[in-house]
RNA sequence: GGUGUGGUAGUUCAGUUGGUUAGAAUACCUGCCUGUCACGCAGGGGGUCGCGGGUUCGAGUCCCGUCCAUACCGCCA
């Protein structure tokens, strides 16, 4: 036994006890004839004292402690003369018989604090260090009590956990695959999962009809602050259910994961439904931000035909509201317009209608409309004395995504996106297909596994980008957290999608006849859904960024830069495989 | 692949129009200090200004290239 107690638990209760403690060496405050330990483990921090009558052995080991040492220290809990009310153990200070350095520390490249001074870049390089700072521990801690508090839900449902391979095949649909090459098999790869997707719709068929799995995914695509090329998804699919049934049941596992992690509860009415087609017109994106409203109305119709070029040949004419905003100046507005105008946004430019408070309203385009006319507009977007009103114009696709984007920012200039408020919603009803022109065919918006609307399927043959998907997303506070549909279950229709994207007869065979071909015997309804587990801790923590989240996670690049991988293998390994590297 | 931002002491950063020996804070080292908890006081060491090239009498500063980091776009069924 190194320990009889954490640094994080003793109190006034244990005044005159004889404690072991053992951890890092947080601070020495040696203030000559007395030093002053500061001794940190996960659960706290502990103050230690070395008195001046102690031994001159215990002085000189106490002088000799540098940061981040562990050690173990032996000491009578004493009531402190100056408490602090700072930390949990702030009444109290062990007064050390014995010390024993188990450890000794270069000094760190940076702090180990609650706010380190180190860099991203460094913290990463290091991040058994960073790992040691309380943000980080309770990060992680927080993302152990969600799976633990998913998987308590879904074990009291019925669902079984079931592990499925991460050698696979790979397959030319979705993202770029991670592949493996497979020594026995030369010149052949396996590639890890994307997710588990078919094997969980194996595992339907075979009669195992709840399942998840919190998994591994692995996509070889670029990184952003909120993906990972290596991440976690919260798996789960059920037979014999129908969309509803799925939302319902994994409401009630968000709910109970809300409750469980973070204490909070939501209104006993159902989460908001809204359709993709709704999402798009009203929020300009398929994953609605709806703690605040500003949502967008289309002036199209109203706005065209009035001599201003700009808008007279623009196919979507949009606009949004922002309330009380009118006093917004130049400077503001100029921010705003040069956020949208930005190459990532790439609006043309940014129409502004003030309605001051006696209702006068002024813009930048009063040159072609009158104020009869922006009357119109402002009654159309629901806009009172002291609005202010931004106009886009152009495709409208482009014009949603200003707008959208643009929302999105006055959103958080208004400290409209309190990040303690949670906001969720199911986003239904999504295409089931997109087309792509640069290679002239279909794609699946999801996968080719979801289903159509069963009453859209005569929509197959005539206009298939109007059919709609059996799909749905979980998205909360703007964050797409989860997404899902209920699948194709029979064969001859799945086949018929294949086709719809483009592949013979053959190479659906090859790629997917495992799973066409199991539905050939007996296979149930199903459908489940995906959360991204990562997203889902990042958005409980109220972080932008997964990487605190993940205990090692991968830089910008897609490299872990503290083992410094990937890295090139030698000839011997690559001979081995019949692989040859043409990077030299 | 693209756009923006950044790279100067162990670390976080400042560095004016291109001009003397590149600074601050913190960390580190030494000494002093009996109630600190951001301890205090005194002193000290510490620099390939990311890398390469160019302009110039002179470059941390200007130009070109390149590498790295980061946010976003493309991409992410």
């Amino acid at each position: 036994m190194y320990r009889t107690n954490t640094c994080g638990e003793l109190g006034l209760a244990n005044l005159g006890q004889t404690v072991t403690l053992a951890g890092w060496v947080q601070k020495v405050r040696n203030l000559g004839a007395m030093t002053f330990i500061d001794l940190r483990d996960r659960y706290g921090i502990t103050q230690l004292v070395v008195g001046e009558s102690a031994p001159t052995a215990l002085k000189d080991a106490a002088d000799e402690l540098g940061r981040e040492f562990v050690v173990q220290v032996t000491g009578t809990v004493i009531e402190r003369t100056s408490k602090n009310p700072k930390i949990a153990t702030g009444d109290i200070e062990v007064s050390l018989s014995e010390l024993r350095v188990l450890s000794k520390a270069d000094t760190p490249p940076f702090t180990i604090e609650e706010t380190s001074d180190g860099g991203d870049d460094l913290r990463m390089k290091y991040r058994y260090l960073d790992l040691r700072r309380p943000p980080l521990q309770r990060a992680l801690a927080m993302r152990h009590r969600m799976a633990q508090s998913a998987r308590q839900f879904l074990d009291h449902e019925g669902f079984l956990e079931i592990e499925t391979p991460f050698l696979i095949k790979s397959t030319p649909e979705g993202a770029r695959d991670f592949v493996v090459p497979s020594r026995m098999n030369p010149g052949e790869f396996y590639a890890l999962p994307q997710s588990p997707q078919t094997f969980k719709q194996l595992l339907m068929v075979a009669g195992y009809d709840k399942y998840f799995q919190i998994v591994r995914c692995f996509r070889d695509e670029d990184l952003r602050a909120d993906r990972q090329p290596e991440f976690t998804q919260i798996d789960c699919e059920m037979a014999f259910v129908e969309q509803t049934d799925v939302l319902e049941t994994f409401e009630r596992m968000a709910r109970f994961m809300f409750r469980e992690t973070l204490g909070v509860e939501f209104a006993a009415q159902p989460f908001p439904r809204m359709a993709y087609s709704d999402a798009m017109a009203r929020y300009g994106n398929d994953k609605p931000d709806i703690r605040f409203g500003m949502l967008i109305s289309e002036l199209t119709d109203i706005a065209k035909g009035h001599g201003f070029g700009v808008f007279d040949e623009a196919e979507y004419i949009g606009a949004i509201c922002a309330e009380k905003c009118a006093s917004f100046t130049r400077k503001q507005i100029d921010e705003l317009t040069e956020y949208v105008k930005r190459p990532q946004i790439g609006a043309k430019g940014l129409v502004w209608i003030r309605i001051d408070d006696g209702g006068e309203i002024k813009s930048s385009i009063d040159k072609f409309y009158d104020a009869a006319t922006l009357q119109t507009w402002a009654a159309r977007l629901g806009a009172q004395k002291g609005d202010l009103i931004f106009v886009v114009s152009g495709t409208r696709s482009q014009s949603l995504r200003v707008l959208s984007e643009l929302r999105l920012e006055l959103g958080e200039r208004l400290g409209l996106r309190d990040r303690a408020r949670f906001a969720p919603l199911w986003v239904v009803d999504f295409p089931l297909l997109e087309w792509d022109d640069e290679t002239q065919r279909y794609y699946a918006m999801h996968h080719p596994f979801t289903s159509p609307k069963p009453e859209d399927i005569p929509l197959l043959d005539t206009d298939p980008a109007a059919v709609r998907a059996n799909a749905y997303d979980f998205v909360v506070n703007g964050v797409e957290v989860g997404g899902g549909s209920i699948r194709i279950f029979d064969s001859g229709l799945q086949a018929r999608m294949f086709d719809l994207l483009g592949f013979t007869p053959a190479q659906a065979q090859a790629q997917f006849g495992f799973l066409m071909n199991a539905f050939r015997f007996g296979a149930p309804p199903h459908g489940g859904i995906a959360f991204g587990f990562d997203r889902f801790c990042s958005l409980f923590g109220g972080a932008d960024s997964i990487r605190d989240y993940i205990a090692f996670p991968k830089n910008n690049s897609g490299r872990d830069v503290m083992i410094d991988a990937p890295a090139i293998i030698d000839k011997t390994q690559l001979d081995e495989l019949c692989l040859e590297s043409n990077v030299n």
